[in-house]
DNA sequence: TAATTTTGATATAACGTTATATCTATCGTC
DNA sequence: GACGATAGATATAACGTTATATCAAAATTA
């Protein structure tokens, strides 16, 4: 087993020296094309790869973002994950994954390590009810770092969400046309910010067409969570007619609990998704949802952390997506 | 904004020489409580990070662990990525995520980074496909890897892989003790070694109770696939009265499909996936399938990434994991 | 008390790159 | 043919650590 080739090795096998072999492999400086193949030649035989550690300690430069996300087999980051990586890896950039599971623990673990590590930027959601300390553990280190889906409270970084508000704003009031008035906004965990955006959404569409009375209903965004708290849901809220549901999964969830009783999604009970998960278009009854846009979030976290790079100093930036509703067989005309 | 500090400005501001400061912060050498408690307390005021790239650099040691796979919203490798994280976490590892989407492409840019950004280890499900270069690539800088799920044709990595052969053998003859007869091997890519695997499995039960005839029908492995593809699939073999199916997914969809036409799987059609994800369970009716371990398959992968490490020239290692039937209510006896 | 060991620190060099400055030979200009 | 300009290479130092060797002072031993 030989050792791993570095650049000396590479420049006495190419019979130069070190700096030309360098230049040669990064196509900088002037190098006359007869030794530019002599090197390349060599590197080629040799195998050599540069130590990506050693260059970026010398240059600055760092070639790699990291993503911490919350979940990450939520299909929805997936979508995102390839709109960044698409963007990014054009160019030059290694896009690497890390895994919070929304735990604050894990998260300030793996934001160590992260530091650490000394990559060039970090794109981020930030898991619920994320401490100052760790915000401030990242600002420290002045880090590149973009913030989606969920906004830190505590510091300034540019942040890319959705229309949150407008969003079950307008899945509400489809809801109030369509004749429902005993609406409940279900699911969710309470600390969200992001769900509290929706539900103002929400309370905004009622208040405006003379609606008081609104209920909330707390429970996990998984699909065993939609089959397990609807029935006390509606034991609770007998008079219930619609949901807008804080995720597709939940409001799956929902649907499934209420065929096992034999009562029919759309029909006797209206229901509204969010995120427009694939499971969603393909379930029975096609689940009602509102579509975000993933795939060109992830594109614009992309240009949104290399402007972040291209000049740290710029004003912080913060944009929202624009959301859609997407109406399937799960809503229909209050009875 | 003050520059980011560094083992100097450490030194400097703790009125020590740079090691002494160097070997505070690592808890090695001979220190007095005195001057520990200065150092730290400086670290503390400053900030104070250490620079991986050059701690990696000077002493070898390698502290993050690649994981590239194929798929990263798959649920179940979103399961093996949870037991590999806890178990290196626990160990002082980073562990960082890179998404193939199985193109052999993608594979290799990634790769070529990875190898760049020179990690500790690599755990690895290779793409489809994947030439016999990308293996050099890896073997030539001499990367600890463990591949998992698929294993590579062309070298010898350590690997962890599925007991394909003696799951669907197991599923198969289950199905083949119901009455069944005209049993399908449904979904999966040609090119596939895990699926040959599994179809061994399938063909050897069906050999042994002296059923010839056996149909393999290629389709990927998604739920949509698996709706489209039963009516044709039924439609030429219309005497089918089971299937095994190369995943949940495709499974599901199947199931889905079925009722579309009034039939009940289970009744009119015995059903079996694979993978038994979080969905298979929740379904109507609940999905039989051939349950894995990611998790456990998780750690594994972790503890032989560590012992590869640890010795290099050991021998390689390849262990497989035990599957489980699992009877919900998509199998029945044949009518 | 002289010799030896131990304690607690430091000086120096090295990891593999790249930025900057420098150097020689050749070229073009008038 | 003297001069500056340029092409094509190299020497040197630096990035931020840690491994190794070294060193002075204090503690232990004979």
């Amino acid at each position: 087993m030989t050792k791993k080739p570095n650049l000396k090795t590479l420049a006495q096998a190419a019979g130069v020296s070190v700096p030309t072999a360098s230049q040669v492999m990064r196509g900088t400086g002037r190098i006359s094309e007869e030794t530019r193949k002599k090197v390349l030649k060599a590197a080629e035989r040799l195998h050599y790869v540069p130590d990506g550690r050693a260059a970026s300690m010398r240059s600055g430069e760092k070639r790699e973002i990291g993503m911490l996300i919350h979940r990450i087999s939520n299909p929805f980051n997936a979508e995102v994950i390839s709109g960044v990586s698409d963007h990014l890896e054009e160019h030059g950039y290694l896009v690497s994954i890390l895994d919070s599971r929304d735990d604050v623990q894990h998260q300030k673990k793996n934001l160590e390590a992260f530091i650490r590590s000394s990559r060039g930027g970090l794109i981020w959601v930030p898991a619920h009810d994320t401490p100052k300390t760790t915000i401030d553990m990242l600002r420290t280190h002045s880090i590149p770092t973009v913030t989606f889906l969920r906004q830190s409270k505590f510091a300034q970084f540019d942040h890319i969400g959705l229309k949150n508000t407008q969003a079950t704003y307008k899945a509400t009031r489809h809801l109030i046309e369509l004749g429902h008035r005993r609406i409940v906004y279900f699911g969710g965990e309470p600390h969200s910010d992001v769900r509290q955006e929706r539900i103002e959404g929400f309370k905004s569409a009622l208040k405006e067409y003379g609606i008081d009375q609104h209920v909330v209903w707390d429970a996990p965004d998984d699909k065993s969570s939609g089959v397990n708290e609807l029935h006390q849901l509606l034991n609770q809220h007998p008079d219930t007619t619609a949901l807008i549901c804080n995720g597709d999964m939940i409001a799956l969830g929902a649907c499934f609990a209420l065929q096992k009783t034999g009562k029919a999604p759309g029909k006797d009970l209206s229901i509204i998704g969010f995120d427009d998960v694939q499971d969603a278009a393909l379930a029975t009854p096609a689940l009602s949802t509102i579509s975000t846009h993933p795939y060109e979030l992830g594109t614009l976290l992309a240009k949104t952390i290399l402007d972040r790079i291209a000049d740290p100093l710029q004003p912080v930036k913060t944009s929202q997506i624009e959301t859609q509703l997407i109406l399937r067989e799960t809503t229909a005309p209050a009875t």
